[in-house]
DNA sequence: GCGATTAGTGGCACTCTCTGCCACTAAATG
DNA sequence: CATTTAGTGGCAGAGAGTGCCACTAATCGC
């Protein structure tokens, strides 16, 4: 083992730390989806963005490759919050007894204005091919979370086809669930909007992961 | 009804047929696959792909709204070829009965080429994220397809919420499946590589579709 | 055949997205 | 303070797409 912590004398300015890179992220993340929000992907520019969230363009393009990606920050936040919440469930309760404990204090944790950002966002995927698409290929990395909770609950590795048609299935009912919550409360989220989720979800998933493989 | 074929005495030139744009089409997505797996889909510029097909570029921008949308044709021929023989499947017989008598022929009537054309590109949607994302989108459509199908077999309606669960977590299975044909047939496509995806696709869409909601 | 009419193509100029490069500022070290 | 490394902004430029217009292609009635 050669990098046993490598101890450079470290010079410098030091990098900026993940978290606080993601916080700006995020933060560009909000402007961007209230502008997309407001007049369309199309007729919002980069360099509008950019304007909005008080950095130069050229930082703008740092952040973000794709001006579609803007979304990933605010989205990841919420799979990411639903992953922990996944990966916390005791394998002997039941799903959706597990959910209604768990997923409640981590929604009340993000911001409501994030949970509706969020919410709008799955909306605007709906008219915007481009939002859709990068949409699409977020899920497809929680689908990859997803596949590991499986493998560990099952005791099968992470590529074995089990572990990743079931993935595949639960993520993509997930979807649909998180689809008609977003349609469901397009004009104000509601607390009910939210519970019907969290049912559809927990017996969705429960359906698919109870469903046995011969 | 004001509607009746409105019999206008047509003047000027006729439109091309909707087949010949798809033939056009057709031949223009070859000549981009190719060049996609050849140098990546970055290096591959629009003139690029125009000068192969042998049209102009602005020709070439009209025929396709962006670079990526390029593999369309040829997915979605291989996805319709699907949806015709899953609509095709009578409601008595076993699934994977009728994949074996309705599926192969299908494959035999598509070129070689073309065949290893689309395998080709669900490779290298996995190191080319553009090329994922247009994937991903293209197969939602497919998905909607799938649940018409359903809808009809189940007398429900195509948006209840039982359709599009099983026609998502059905469309989700299938891609994984796909995804491990066209790594298997990486180098040289096999009759077993096919026959193995057949039986993958069957006993995984019978398992959901079979799957009961209470 | 001929002009009229409509569809499709190619060329040009233009905007927007995104990148490479470099100078400049910011934050750490000794 | 000089040095070193990280991050930002500005500028130029390639590539993606679009609007516009002239030009060719195919069909009509004559």
């Amino acid at each position: 083992m050669t990098d046993v912590v490598s101890e450079k004398p470290r010079r410098g300015r030091p990098p900026v730390s993940a978290e606080q890179r993601q916080q700006q992220r995020l933060d560009i993340s909000r402007h961007a989806v209230r502008l997309f929000a407001e007049q369309g992907v199309a007729a919002t520019s980069g360099e509008q963005i950019a304007q909005a969230a008080g950095v130069s363009e050229r930082t703008f393009w740092r952040y973000f490759p794709h001006k579609e990606s803007c979304v990933e920050p605010l989205l990841t936040k919420m799979v990411d919050a639903f992953c922990v919440v996944l990966r916390a469930w005791p394998p002997e309760r039941e799903l959706i007894d597990h959910l209604r404990d768990a997923y409640s204090p981590v929604l009340d944790t993000a911001s409501d204005d994030d949970v509706d950002a969020v919410l709008a966002v799955v909306r605007l995927t709906h008219d915007e091919p481009a939002l859709r698409a990068a949409y699409l290929v977020l899920r497809e990395r929680a689908e990859h979370a997803l596949a590991d909770v499986l493998a560990e609950r099952m005791g099968l590795p992470a590529d074995s086809i089990d572990v990743r048609v079931r993935a595949a299935a639960a993520s993509a009912v997930l979807r649909v669930a998180t689809d008609d919550v977003a349609r469901a409360s397009a004009n104000g989220i509601t607390a009910e909007a939210l519970n019907g989720h969290r049912e559809h979800m927990a017996t969705a998933v429960s359906q698919i992961l109870g469903a046995s493989t011969p």
